[in-house]
Formats: C-alpha cells, sequence, structure tokens
DNA sequence: GTCCAGTCGT
DNA sequence: ACGACTGGAC
C-alpha cells in the first residue's frame, strides 16, 4: 500500500527498515564484529570495490594485520602487497599513516570520536561517520552515493544532490530518521538498500520497506532520481556586447527561429565559437566606441566575458536592414530578455544611459 | 569510449 | 569549487 496516511514522517521510516536489514542484510564478515580497526579496514576498502569481491580482501588483510597496532608495525611493501588489486593505493598508505599516528600517540585503537576520525588521513566526512556509528553508537549520519539516491527518491528530490542545497535536504531528511537506539545499523540498512532493492537505474519497490513514504513511488519518478549538476566542465569565452543608442532608444536583434533562445530578443553579442560574429557585432568592434565595463554571463557549458561597446547613432536608419527593432524605454523594460542582456539592460537603466520609464 | 566514486590537494 | 586518483560498470 502507497501513502496509506497523509501524515507520514521520516521518523516512521526507521523501524521498518531495520526489521528490513535484520532480515535480508547480506553475511559480510565485517558484520560479523564491532571492532573499530575492522570496521574502518572495511569502510576504506568498500569505497572503491563492490562488497562481494572485498570479502576476500578484507579476510586476508584481518588475517595478515589483524589489529590496528600489527598494522602500524607492518612494513610498507607488506601493506601494499596485501592491497595489491584494489587499486587506489593511496588508501593503503593513508591505513598506514594513520595507524602509525595513533600508536605514536600510544592509542591502542580508533579514536571513538567523529572529528578526531575525520582528522585522520584518509578519512572523510563518510568514513568518519561510518566508523563512529558503526563501531561505537554514535548518532551520525554516513551519506554516501547510496544514502543520496535512497534519500533523493523518498523525498523527490529536485535539487542536485551533488550541490550544497540539495546535500542539505538529504541530510536534513537522515538525521530525521535516524534512530538513537541503533544509528550503525541504520547507516548500513541505508546503504543495503541503495545496493540491493533502490539501485541507480533498477528498482525494487514492491519489496521496499520504505515504499509507504516513498514519493517518487508516488509520483512515478524514482529513475529520475537523484539529479546531478552538470559534470561537463565549462569553458571560458571572449566577447562582444553591443549596445546601439539612438536617442533614448537601443537596438534589439531578434534571434533566428530555431536554435539557442529561438525569437528571442537580446542584444547583439559575439563569442565564437559560442555565437559567431555578426554585422551588428563587427560594426561595433570596428567603432571606435570605448569599451564601457563587460557583462558576465553563462549558458549550457560556456562561461561568457563580453566586453560592451556604447556605440551611438545619429542616424538609426544604418541599421534598417538588420533584424531587429529600436526599442523605446519602455519597450525595453518590457521585453523578455535572455540572462546577459537582462544584466545589461539593468545597467543602462542605473547608469542612466537610457532614462528608465516611470513604473507601470 | 563515458560516467561514477570518497578523499586530497590546490 | 574543481581536478586527480584508479578501476569497474555500462
Amino acid at each position: 500500500m502507497v501513502h496509506s496516511s497523509p501524515n507520514i514522517t521520516l521518523e516512521e521510516g526507521a523501524a521498518p527498515l531495520l526489521r528490513w536489514y535484520d532480515a535480508c542484510r547480506r553475511p559480510f564478515p565485517w558484520r560479523e564484529t564491532n571492532d573499530p580497526y575492522a570496521v574502518w579496514i572495511s569502510e576504506v576498502m568498500l569505497q572503491q570495490t563492490q562488497a562481494a569481491r572485498g570479502v576476500e580482501y578484507h579476510r586476508r588483510w584481518m588475517r595478515i594485520f589483524p589489529t590496528l597496532r600489527s598494522l602500524a608495525e607492518a612494513e610498507d611493501d607488506d601493506v601494499l602487497k596485501a592491497w595489491e588489486g584494489l587499486g587506489y593505493y593511496s588508501r593503503a598508505r593513508n591505513l598506514l599513516r594513520a595507524a602509525r599516528l595513533l600508536q605514536a600517540r600510544g592509542l591502542a585503537t580508533l579514536p571513538a570520536s567523529f572529528e578526531e576520525l575525520r582528522a585522520l588521513p584518509g578519512i572523510g566526512p563518510y568514513t568518519a561517520a561510518a566508523v563512529a556509528s558503526i563501531a561505537f553508537g554514535l548518532p551520525v549520519p554516513a551519506l554516501d552515493a547510496n544514502g543520496k539516491r535512497v534519500f533523493s527518491r523518498l523525498l523527490d528530490l529536485e535539487e542536485p544532490v551533488d550541490r550544497r542545497a540539495g546535500e542539505k535536504s538529504v541530510l536534513r531528511a537522515f538525521v530525521q530518521m535516524l534512530p538513537a537506539d541503533r544509528p550503525g545499523d541504520f547507516n548500513s540498512a541505508i546503504m543495503e538498500l541503495g545496493a540491493t532493492l533502490c539501485a541507480p537505474t533498477s528498482t525494487l519497490c514492491g519489496e521496499c520497506p520504505l515504499e509507504f513514504l516513498c514519493l517518487a513511488r508516488l509520483r512515478g519518478s524514482a529513475l529520475e532520481r537523484p539529479v546531478l549538476s552538470r559534470q561537463t566542465k565549462s569553458e571560458s569565452l571572449e566577447g562582444i556586447l553591443a549596445v546601439f543608442v539612438s536617442g533614448d532608444r537601443v537596438f534589439l536583434r531578434r534571434r533566428p527561429p530555431a536554435g539557442l533562445w529561438a525569437n528571442f530578443e537580446e542584444f547583439p553579442w559575439s563569442a565564437p565559437p559560442a555565437e559567431q560574429e555578426s554585422p551588428l557585432t563587427e560594426l561595433a568592434r570596428r567603432s571606435n566606441a570605448d569599451c564601457d565595463g563587460e557583462v558576465r554571463c553563462s549558458f549550457t557549458k560556456w562561461r561568457l566575458r563580453l566586453a560592451v561597446r556604447i556605440v551611438r547613432l545619429h542616424a538609426p536608419g544604418d541599421l534598417e536592414n538588420m533584424n531587429g527593432r529600436w526599442a523605446s524605454p519602455s519597450e525595453l523594460a518590457a521585453a523578455t530578455l535572455p540572462a546577459g542582456s537582462r544584466k545589461m539592460r539593468e545597467r543602462l537603466f542605473g547608469e542612466g544611459t537610457i532614462p528608465p520609464p516611470p513604473p507601470s
């Protein structure tokens, strides 16, 4: 049954989730122990390895280096040998560095606080929270990619989870559901859910213990979550933005009926190869008008810095063959413009280059 | 070939 | 905030 009550809160998810985890969790060796050292090793290994593949490495590692002390006293080469095949060897080196650091401080085990764990080499927010909760029972959320996926679906979150706002939303929900009595099992259960039922490109919602409070399930949007912000690298371009002025009117060109910003009006601009030079921008470039600051804007993958040229024409007819119009101040104010031109319009009105029309 | 994952270095 | 690391999944 989906959403039998309109007043379901996230807290109600913890108990069913833990019941499901108790019944269905996969029996990994690191789940048989609360030894902080064993938990730490497993979390670092699992950062880049599927759990099934990590099992043998973890068993072997615990046989060769069964305690924090044995690791701290090990030879570099032996440690790297035990890691061989897992890749990301800096993580093995960080394990060793951390073990020796603790040994040098006279500590026989890992510190039982999120902040102290977080300060060790190779331990970031995720690993610190995982060890703190699983080994020490501290109520901190261990948020990894699984958790981001699960909670972005529970909330049907449209914010990108790889941006600050989206991650904050996810963490808020996570902490709200996190039970004080079994935080470690809860963190493991969220990750187990993401690894088995709530996978990136397939879901088994019918078996999910949180189906009853999942908004994405309700709306059929599970596979659209999580939303990620654009990862494509942006490219910086320099170009020109032309403001033709005649009296109190400015020239707005109309964009072609297809493609980027189809049919929009805007100040003529160019920034090859994102936007080719046009007769208008060439005219502005060749005019002796001084540059008057710049406008920055970005779209798709481009980041633009456009040098502003204000070109005063005494005979507006010079542009009569161009596709566009001479806009009065009120027409300019009413026009629908893309972001860059909008910034330019604000500046023209703000600096009094064009008299701002009275507010309608 | 492209995307993804925690942490570190910049 | 962004790329490097590195191997696996797709």
